[in-house]
DNA sequence: CGCATGTACTTGCAAACGCAACGATTGCAG
DNA sequence: CTGCAATCGTTGCGTTTGCAAGTACATGCG
C-alpha cells in the first residue's frame, strides 16, 4: 500500500498532493456510503448541503447554487436531484416569486436516513485522513483538514 | 461569483473545503486543457506521471500502480490507456521477467503534447488558485498549495 | 401590450466510470 | 509435472456525467 514509488509529484506537487488526497478520500467515503446506506459520496453530500440550509420555512438553493455547491454541471444537478427525490428524500418546490427558480426541500426520509449515515460517513472520513497522514507529501493537507474539522465540533 | 451563500461547510469544513477546492480547480484546468488540447484533466495528469517515470530504458509502473496513481479504477484506467495509446501518445509493452505486469511508455508525440499542454495546464492552476483564494475557507489549502508548488519551481 | 434578450432548469446524446465476471500468467504444494 | 490459489489486466453492463440544444419564465424596450 505504500505509494512512494510513484514520485511524480514533482511537476505540480501541491495541486497533485490536493487532487490524490482528495481521490483517496472520496474512493473510502463511496464505498462506505455505498455499502452501508445506498448513497453515493455526491448524494449524501447533496443531502447535507441542503439539510444544513434551514431556514424559517425551508430550502432557500436553487438548482443553480446546489450545483455550485457539489461541482457539478446543471444537467448531472438535475438528474442527483430528480434521483433523490424519486426516492422521496428531497422535494422540489417552486419559487414564488420567479417561476424559474426551484427550491429543494429534505423531507423527513431525506433527514433520517442522511442522520443515520453520517456516523459512517464521519467515521470513513477519519479513517483516510489517518490512512493519508502516512503519506508525507499528502499530510500537511491532511493536517489542515482535521484542522477545520475540529473547529466545527468543538 | 461569491460563494459565500452555501455555508454548509458546517458539518465537516475542511473536508468539504477541500473537495469544493478539488472540485473547482479541476473543472477549470478540464475546461482549458479540453479546449486547448484535446485533453481531458485526468489525461493529462496521467502523461505527466508517466513522463516523470523516466528511468534507463523506460516506464516502470504496473497499470495496478498506474491506476493507484491517478485514482482511478483498473478498468478506468484499462481504458484511459487504451485511448492515448490509439491516440499515439502512449505504447504499452509488456513486463519481461513477468508477463502479467504491463508498463507504459509515453512516446515522442506524447511528450511532445505533453510540453504543448503544460503552460496552459500551469497558467489556469493559477487562475484557479487565484479565484479560490478569495474565498476564506478554500484560502487555507489555497496557500498549501501554493508553497508546495513553489518548492517545485525554485 | 408585444417582442427581443437573458436566465433557470430540463432532456438528447455520447463519453467515461465502477463493479463484477473473465482470461491469462505466475507461484506453490502435492 | 499436475493442479490449485493468487495476481494482473481486460471486457460486459448499467450508471453517472458534461455539453449542447430545447423549453419555460422574467425583464426591458419600443
Amino acid at each position: 500500500m505504500t505509494v512512494g514509488t510513484t514520485d511524480a509529484l514533482r511537476a505540480a506537487p501541491g495541486w497533485y498532493a490536493l487532487s490524490l488526497l482528495h481521490g483517496r478520500i472520496d474512493s473510502h467515503l463511496e464505498r462506505a456510503l455505498q455499502g452501508g446506506h445506498d448513497l453515493s459520496s455526491r448524494e449524501y453530500s447533496l443531502l447535507e448541503v441542503l439539510s444544513h440550509q434551514h431556514d424559517g420555512e425551508g430550502g432557500h438553493l436553487r438548482m443553480n447554487q446546489v450545483a455550485d455547491a457539489v461541482v457539478l454541471s446543471q444537467s448531472a444537478t438535475t438528474r442527483l436531484v430528480t434521483r433523490l427525490e424519486d426516492r422521496g428524500l428531497l422535494a422540489r418546490y417552486l419559487c414564488p416569486t420567479d417561476r424559474r427558480g426551484i427550491y429543494t426541500n429534505v423531507t423527513p426520509a431525506g433527514l433520517e436516513l442522511l442522520e443515520q449515515a453520517r456516523p459512517t460517513h464521519d467515521a470513513a472520513l477519519r479513517e483516510a485522513l489517518a490512512a493519508a497522514a502516512a503519506d508525507p507529501r499528502l499530510e500537511p493537507f491532511v493536517a489542515a483538514v482535521e484542522h477545520l474539522n475540529r473547529a466545527a465540533v468543538g
